[in-house]
DNA sequence: TTGTACGCGTTATCAA
DNA sequence: TTGATAACGCGTACAA
């Protein structure tokens, strides 16, 4: 149905190739007919064929990004990041969810292949292995968002930003620090548990495995674990969430059985998500440098396309906020 | 770089069609030369080139999506009603925000066409007369979200929403009920201020145009506008919010002033976030149906494509869902 | 300055 | 059952 080049050409009574001089600005043309042949395109309504075009260029001018969930805003923020630098370099993202399901995700890698985007950034991976296996062959370069042993990866520090959490509690006073975790198959999630292992071993407190329990990252999942809490013979008096949301979860169920945030439970989320700062009470939280690491990916994805591998994994810091849902110990009766 | 079905043949000593043929498992050709080519096939990694594939066959089996905002979850959501109808068809989505830019929103639409998209969704356009114009030439049908003038569009209804929190509200016995806007170029803001006003009208209520502010959909935007409308001489009693984030920023600057919803002010937002009912206090607000209306879009978008133009704009009706931030005026002292 | 010829990777048609 | 040929829309070498 679209009015290819040719058919501008016959209405011309020019050559295809002339018309395709005159659309892409080629020196060796004549104004006349250059301007002639643009109006035409113009009138007859020509929009060039992207595919035609790859075909023959053997490029795409596309990354394809593969990322954990749609709809979580850590992730989602760092597409930003991304988008800004691959608009600086006319290059369009193609966007694709798995729902951390590795299935999935293999499957919109597949798919990236077939569509031969120029390359592949990956976010939330929960198999990250399987791009180090060479029983897979991938032609275009993939980088890899918090999967720190790939090679070619971007990542947050998830030690440091659990340990100072945990400094922070210490620092108030808390002995009994609980920590609600995601499942170990998160990405970031042995990371975090080590950085909260090694400020208690620091500060000479003895790991206690009952009061690590186990989310799922959303605000049920927080609500699920007080109870799970609370009900032991000797409850957290601060509980260390592993988002904001699952942290929204415990100070609400925390207040539906009449207890209040900070005054008697310390509750410490993570991410920072838009309305952390204007939650109730504001959460005390880390703050990832989302944006920054879309960036990065995207600039190191373009290094390994422009053939420099000489690129080595990228560790940024995240930023713990301090606000009003943690205080003092004492200030409990 | 990749390998071709002729670097099959080659390989195979057959020709490039018989290659083509046992990769589709086309019928005529023998058992045997069809496995040892699947095989072949495997082991050299061949990718086959949806680019090629899509030159040929004049369809990519991709839909294109604009979308306003990728952070703003009510889009979101949409999104995944929109995937799950596509990949019931097989089909692919390629998503792209314009961030509320009707540039970079046009920009989008041509970059669909040149990517031959069979079909386009547009989700939040602030300019949606252009698709009516016929000074632009479409070959590939769109369809609109929220712009119920569009002949294909899907839409949830914001007069009926609006009124109904409205009603809400003068049944509490409010009187003065404000309203916090999104600008006047917000596809739903019209529907929604007709609709503030139907339900003050059939109550005799006069309109107060001060107690109309303009916001823009974010916390911030909340806050500012409480500043304005606790200024005024007579302050309104209840505070009907355009979306739950500006409710959020609402309550939060109601409550740095001393103020305790709903003893004070009763508020309500838009949306049902996933924290609505986990806020505090619990948000009274208005439940859009948005994973079906990008269901709909998807299922009106194929008939389209199916060459089916009996299509008509279809209207979905949204949920009031009452919480706990909404109050009688009485408990005021 | 313009036209001719070819190739990109794939599928479909026709002939063998 | 398999092979040869053409075509999709575009860009580019080479020739005119």
């Amino acid at each position: 149905m679209p009015v290819s080049i040719k058919d501008i050409a016959k209405e011309a009574n020019v050559s295809p190739s002339t018309v395709s001089r005159a659309l892409n600005d080629h020196p060796r043309i004549s104004p006349e007919t250059k301007a002639q042949i643009k109006n035409l395109a113009e009138t007859m309504g020509y929009v060039p064929s992207a595919v035609a075009r790859n075909l023959v260029a053997k490029r795409s001018a596309t990354i394809g990004v593969a990322i954990a969930d749609l709809v979580d805003p850590y992730y989602v923020r760092q597409i930003l990041g991304m988008e800004d630098v691959a608009a600086a370099y006319n290059y369009q993202i193609f966007l694709s969810s798995f729902y951390r399901n590795s299935k999935r995700e293999l499957a919109i890698v597949q798919d990236f292949h077939e569509r031969r985007m120029e390359g592949i950034i990956i976010t939330g991976s929960e198999t990250a292995e399987t791009y180090l296996a060479s029983k897979h062959k991938f032609f275009m370069p993939i980088v890899l968002i918090n999967s720190p042993t790939y090679p070619f990866s971007v990542s947050i520090n998830g030690f440091t930003g659990a340990k100072k959490v945990v400094e922070h509690l210490i620092e108030l006073g808390h002995r009994r620090i609980a920590y609600i975790t995601w499942g170990a198959e998160h990405p970031d999630g042995l990371n975090r548990l080590n950085g909260y292992q090694a400020a208690l071993t620091e500060h000479n407190i003895a790991l206690d495995e009952t009061i690590i329990v186990t989310g799922d990252g959303s605000i049920a999942g927080g609500i699920k674990a007080v109870s799970r809490l609370l009900d032991l013979p000797q409850p957290p008096t601060a509980i260390f969430a592993f988002n904001d949301l699952t942290a929204i979860g415990v100070i609400n169920a925390l207040r539906q059985r009449g207890y209040e945030v900070p005054r008697d439970f310390s509750v410490v989320g993570y991410d920072d998500l838009e309305m952390a700062p204007h939650y109730y009470p504001p959460l005390t939280t880390v703050r990832q440098p989302t944006y920054n690491i879309g960036k990065r990916a995207v600039n190191m994805l373009f290094n390994l396309i422009r053939g420099d591998n000489s690129v080595t994994p990228e560790i940024l810091e995240p930023e713990f906020v301090v606000r009003e849902s943690t205080a003092s110990v004492l200030i409990r009766q």
